[in-house]
DNA sequence: CTCATTTTTATGTATAGACATAATAAAGTT
DNA sequence: AACTTTATTATGTCTATACATAAAAATGAG
């Protein structure tokens, strides 16, 4: 399965010459990163020598490299060449999945539950926070996510219905204002910002923590062309955890 | 600046013909996707299609749709087609940058120091987490990283000696384990888990908080070639925020 | 030596053409 | 109708070629 170059000429007599794809060709190039045969900072060789030494096609070699640099490992420049970034900066991707989805995907069953909902104007403090002209008009709902009985995210969001008009009049008794925005505003760009925080009595009431329980909080703030649709912070009871891999 | 096609025909004769190149056509395909003029589930013309729509070539089409794909916009399928993804499960791409970085990116200014460092046995716990072969040797180390004289991070952490030998041996009284693994043991898998938690004693001292406030706690584990190399808990203090954008 | 100009070069991007591949649709068979 | 086989088709990938572009390196002027 495993194609591996063992010396840095065309191809050796005795292997099967088989064409190297630009996935062949990534991997190989990450391997010997990896092993440090190219260390950080090293200048790879340009792209003709590489297809050259993998027969194939430049353009092969630059999709590898390009994807390679898409990744963070390497950096390009023009006429300077490529070279193994000194300090990877891994990126880390995860998915952000509907709360529903999340907590069907482990097995357990989803329950949603409104805990209010009213329409009024933007307080001050989110008129800042979102960006908004003076005095308009919002969506403030606040409902629960449970998992098997049990609370698994208090939502708290705030909905700018001068974005999104259609909002005021939507029914979140039964599907929540994530799935229902999800639906109605796709596409968006959003913000999140991670942290950790103490139950106040509102949040331990609905999570059923202690007052002053540590709690992981998330704050998603989420625009579309420009404008900032809804802002929404998620309480997550203690024992919650993130998980992400790179 | 914005090159907008308003008719799906070719070319009106008015507008000047400028090529579309891939990013044209990926931002061109996304904003009508946005605009829900191809709302989600449509199925996308084929590429021969977008091709004469936007006149260039089928590769040029392919490496735009090839990159909306990768963004997790649309979904493709042989002979399926191109089709709007239905619950944009957009992903969350946020860099972890070595801590002093970090903090100098901030313009604070940052300073490191060891609390502790000692080479024993893995501890039973550690075992299970890292999937050690019994009693491995491990080196544990406990430092402080500040900005501006405050407390910014505290980091507890366990670096498997089996599998970085020289890590016995390494000074970390002046750069932190961190970035000496990371020049070491470059490109690694890791997985990093998000919660909550409470200052404990030590935590709360280090940091200089009060026992029982909320920290935001990161647990990296990280390996190479199939071993884990380290396992670490960073600590922050409250109101620290990792931000992510998508 | 210093500065401005030209040349060189590695990557960036686009193209037409070709074949591969997976999956659907159509046709044929029982 | 249910099943199998074949054809069709959209995307996946590779190639050779061409020109663009940014930046380093070489060159020349003062």
């Amino acid at each position: 399965m495993n194609k591996i170059i063992m010396s840095s000429h065309k191809t050796t007599s005795t292997a099967a010459p088989e064409k190297f794809g630009f996935r062949d060709v990534k991997r190989e190039v990450f391997e010997r990163i990896r092993n440090n045969k190219w260390g950080p900072g090293t200048q790879l060789p340009g792209e003709v020598e590489l297809a050259s030494t993998f027969g194939c096609s430049r353009a092969t070699v630059n999709r590898a490299m390009q994807e390679l640099s898409d990744d963070g490992i390497i950096e390009r420049r023009r006429k300077g060449g490529s070279h193994v970034k000194l300090a990877p900066i891994r990126q880390v991707k995860f998915e952000i999945p509907l709360v529903r989805v999340e907590v069907e995907s482990r097995g357990s069953e989803y329950r949603y539950q409104l805990i209010s909902s009213e329409v009024m104007a933007a307080p001050h403090w989110l008129q800042v926070r979102m960006d908004l002209q003076v005095a308009s008009p919002v969506r403030h709902v606040r409902c629960l996510h449970s998992a098997d009985g049990a609370p698994y995210q208090y939502e708290d969001r705030w909905i700018n219905l001068f974005a999104v008009p259609r909002a005021e009049d939507a029914n979140f008794s039964k599907i929540g204002p994530n799935e229902w925005l999800v639906n109605e505003v796709p596409y968006t760009n959003a913000e999140v910002r991670f942290g950790a925080t103490n139950a106040d009595h509102t949040i331990s009431q609905h999570l059923k923590t202690i007052d002053g329980d540590p709690i992981f909080l998330a704050e998603r703030s989420t625009w579309h062309a420009g404008v900032q649709v809804t802002f929404v912070r998620l309480y997550f009871p203690r024992g919650y955890q993130m998980i992400a891999k790179y």
